[in-house]
DNA sequence: CAGTGTGAAGTTGTTCACAGCA
DNA sequence: TGCTGTGAACAACTTCACACTG
């Protein structure tokens, strides 16, 4: 048996698990979970793999990130899968956040209750906007993010979520980390920047709209050049 | 000049951009929107890198698919970033939108106003939850399911938003293509299947928690190992 | 033989190195 | 010198091929 230790100058010490892996993986649960309502127990790579729309060897190099182990000729134990993942995406933990910006999107996330059953529980809204502090959505009352501060202090929150204009995002950011906070997940256009010891997730609306415009675009030119050069 | 046609048997016609530069071109557009408020007139990519955190051969490389011309020394000209990006994007002519599922999400993404700049109209949404249907949200009033085929006949919509539970996001997507749709933003957590003439762009939420709460925790953990190690 | 698991090959995207320019 | 632009080296991710297992 080989085992490499990758212990050269400290590089990078763990290789991580490849980030394209961690996107798939909640489809994989989200299959697992209708899989099992239907009474379904035990499921296979291969199909797995066709119902996702990904290659089947994928889809075991995925799981096998899990350490879930399948049976041979049988696949995957279903409620081991299900088990498995929300494991491994850590939605058994509970990770406190705080909201800064209660706009549209704020707000909906606020109003979101998908997010208890995945780890993320939102204690805490922000905003600067007189019009919007002191709304209450969802059970939850929109804070002067002056009152942060003394929040965060208190509390120990580990998630930032930034649910505000571009130009304010960086100096919010800087603030949220000055203050303790480990992971930010922003959904501004405005890419932040953040110490080595702080993760970050852009989830920005229009990179999404980006691809969807550029593809359907790229896709309607092949249909014409097609026509044409046939 | 030299000049590739690719014309090689019908494998891929356009190699299209790639999806990675799709996501980032916002971002400059952001950047060179937020310089040019500032009366900014040139930026080079070099600037451009480290402001967005990417590296500066990529900043060049992206820009080259709009066709933007830098000048040496001095950089691009930040109003022609603006316009090439915007032009690039499909920022500039709209495309008109059906919503599909009317909860939080969905209402959220009608009350968002920033779709306008960004090529995207909402023109109508629709539900089957009588709570949720006749309900007015930013102007827009949402319709039951039912009217979907009659409306989606008369008017030529190109996108398809996807704001629903998981189990009816494939039906669904079905019923949207046989209509006609070209493009699907797909915000449930399952993935998709589509024929190749339709785009799909899966923005799961709960992918990009799966990204921050795994990035979070392996950092952590490599922080735990550092103190040890030393 | 239908399935897992894995090393090797292939593909895509990123970073490096450097030529050319003002 | 500071910058663009590009071909070549490198790294990350995906797909292929195949050994192994019940």
């Amino acid at each position: 048996m080989i085992m490499v230790e990758n212990s050269q100058s400290s590089k990078k010490i763990t290789p991580g698990v490849p980030e394209p892996t961690l996107r798939r993986m909640p489809a994989y649960l989200n299959m697992a979970k209708s899989l099992h309502r239907e009474g379904i127990t035990h499921i296979s790579s291969t199909r797995i793999a066709r119902d996702v729309g990904v290659d089947p060897t994928q889809v075991t190099k995925d799981l096998a990130f899990t350490q879930v182990v399948g049976k041979t000729k049988v696949g995957y134990a279903v409620i081991d899968l299900i088990e498995s993942l929300q494991d491994f995406l850590g939605y058994k933990k509970m990770n406190e956040a705080f909201l800064i910006g209660a706009g549209n999107l704020g707000k909906a996330l606020m109003s979101y209750n998908g997010f208890d059953d995945h780890g993320l529980k939102i204690i805490a809204a922000f905003d600067i906007n007189p019009a919007i502090v002191g709304m209450e959505v969802n059970g939850l009352k929109v804070l002067h993010f002056d009152k942060f501060r003394d929040l965060a202090e208190r509390m120990h929150v580990s998630v930032g979520i930034l649910t505000l204009p571009a130009e304010s995002a960086q100096s919010v950011a800087d603030l949220l980390i000055a203050w303790g906070i480990k992971g930010i997940w922003n959904f501004s256009p405005q890419i932040i920047k953040v110490p080595s010891h702080v993760t970050v997730v852009n989830t920005s609306i229009y990179a999404n709209l980006a691809v969807l415009f550029n593809k359907m675009s790229t896709l309607e030119q092949q249909y014409k050049n097609n026509l044409i050069n046939r």
